[in-house]
RNA sequence: GUGGGAUUAGCUCAGUUGGUUAGAGCACUGGUUUGUGGUGCCGGGGGUCACGGGUUCGAGCCCCGCAUCCCACCCCA
């Protein structure tokens, strides 16, 4: 038997149902804020990747799919979405164009990691980006689309808000911090010693206790901001209380992804496993020059979508449509041509096999049926079709033409 | 990439110190005397015990390898 690769999965049956039901709820934010969708490949160039979220990154650094296709170009698999959306704005010059540009998606996204509960090597993201708005008051607007598509779930979250800075703040406190570091190399652990030179930002929530008490000393970021970062911060915070959204502060909140700066934010869930990020975003008002398009600022968020599935409570499937079937061979032919003209305007499956009441009552029931419709001996001689209705029990008998 | 646990029917799981033909519940399927379901009763099918080696008279059970899943690290959505 040849089975799927590691940590790719089918999505079939009830997951399916699940998976459909939140991309519908999030589309239909999404659209009541005013964002378009947009699909970009699932293959790109390895550059986009490596210039936009960044080499250090463990993401392109040994966790993308990449290979060198039949025309000697090197792709890879995208690991994530915001990339080919900038890079989608700026091939087709909506940069130069002006104005705001809002964007949503969803589809697969692939890095090679060790799979476990709530991280696959083949994953799903639902996305939003906006171009062209440097107000906080769209950062606030991101963060109160993904409070709206979770409490439409009706799924609990806790929210953590940071500030990573801009260019006039954050390089400082960068060097600062390495300074910092620097002064402790003996008392830290290997993998923050590691971090000083790949991410020095990432020590700060370090999982080891010598190393926590170490940094209760370090200088903090939050401290550090210039004033545009702060005042937008404070601001943003003060949007996030009048429209009554709870959150946390939590200054070791980092992105992994190089181009965010300013607001950054996690959702995450108490109920899924260490993998309890559910949604995360922030501002890159720096991507789309790195990218080589016109400075424009923008900001978005990207949810998981496996890891919310394990928290969607389904709405009861009420009975609908129809379940059809004979009770002698020579009804069946009538019968197919029945269900042909139902389904036409309902969902209707059809039994082929001749059963008795009995058991096209409890296929019918199986199936989730409203109505269960029935041709027989008598109903042939009479050219008649018996139907009852699951829920309320009645029955009717109508005539063939006018089923 | 590192460390730990698990793997028996479609699903959830029992399976004694190694000993005849590997079980249950759910699901599926048929019947329940002749046209009334979801909830009664009776029956039936379904297993290379993940896979590959080894020890043994004998392995679901012990040993080694391997794959996958789970947990933690790491990373992140």
């Amino acid at each position: 038997m040849i089975s799927s690769l590691r940590g790719m999965n089918d999505i079939l049956s009830d997951d399916y149902e699940r998976f459909t039901y939140f991309i519908e709820i999030a589309t239909n934010v999404a659209k009541r804020y005013g964002f378009h969708f947009i699909e970009t490949p699932l293959l790109e160039e390895t550059a986009l990747f490596k210039r936009s979220v960044g080499e250090s990154s463990d993401i392109v650094g040994k966790e993308m799919y990449q290979f060198i296709d039949k025309g000697e170009n090197d792709v890879c698999l995208r690991p994530e979405g915001t990339a080919g959306v900038v890079r989608a704005f700026v091939q087709k010059k909506l940069d130069r164009a002006g104005g705001l540009h809002r964007f949503f998606y969803h589809g697969a996204m692939f890095r090679y990691e060790r799979p476990q509960k709530g991280r696959l090597r083949q994953f799903h993201q639902f996305g939003v980006e906006s171009f062209g708005e440097a107000s906080v008051h769209e950062d606030a607007t991101m963060i109160m689309m993904v409070s709206d598509i979770l409490k439409t779930l009706g799924i609990g979250y806790r929210l953590q808000l940071n500030s990573l800075g801009d260019e006039n703040c954050m390089p400082q406190y960068r060097t600062s911090l390495i300074k910092f570091i620097e002064s402790m190399e003996d008392k830290i652990c290997e993998d923050c010693q590691r971090r000083k030179t790949t991410n020095p930002i990432r020590v700060l929530d370090c999982k080891n206790q010598a190393c926590q008490e170490i940094y209760k000393n370090a200088p903090k970021l939050v401290d550090n901001l210039c004033d545009g970062c702060s005042n937008d911060f404070t601001k943003l915070k003060k949007i996030l209380e009048n429209n009554e959204i709870l959150y946390e502060i939590d200054t070791n909140l980092v992105r992994g992804l190089d181009y965010y700066s300013k607001t950054a934010f996690e959702f995450v869930s108490d109920n899924i496993g260490s993998q309890s990020a559910i949604a995360g975003g922030g501002r890159y008002d720096k991507l789309v020059e790195f990218l080589d398009g016109r400075a424009t600022p923008a900001v978005g968020f990207a949810i998981g979508i496996e890891r919310l599935m394990e928290l969607i409570i389904m709405p009861e499937n009420a009975r609908n449509g129809y379940y059809i079937g004979a009770m002698d061979t020579e009804a069946i032919d009538i019968v197919v041509e029945l269900a042909q003209k139902k389904r036409k305007t309902e969902k209707t499956v059809i039994d082929y096999k001749v059963k008795n009441l009995q058991n096209h009552l409890k296929a019918a029931d199986k199936v989730n049926a409203k109505y269960c419709a029935v041709i027989g001996s008598h109903e042939m001689k009479n050219k008649t079709v018996w139907i009852k209705n699951l829920e309320d029990k009645t029955e009717q008998i109508v005539e063939v033409k006018n089923f």
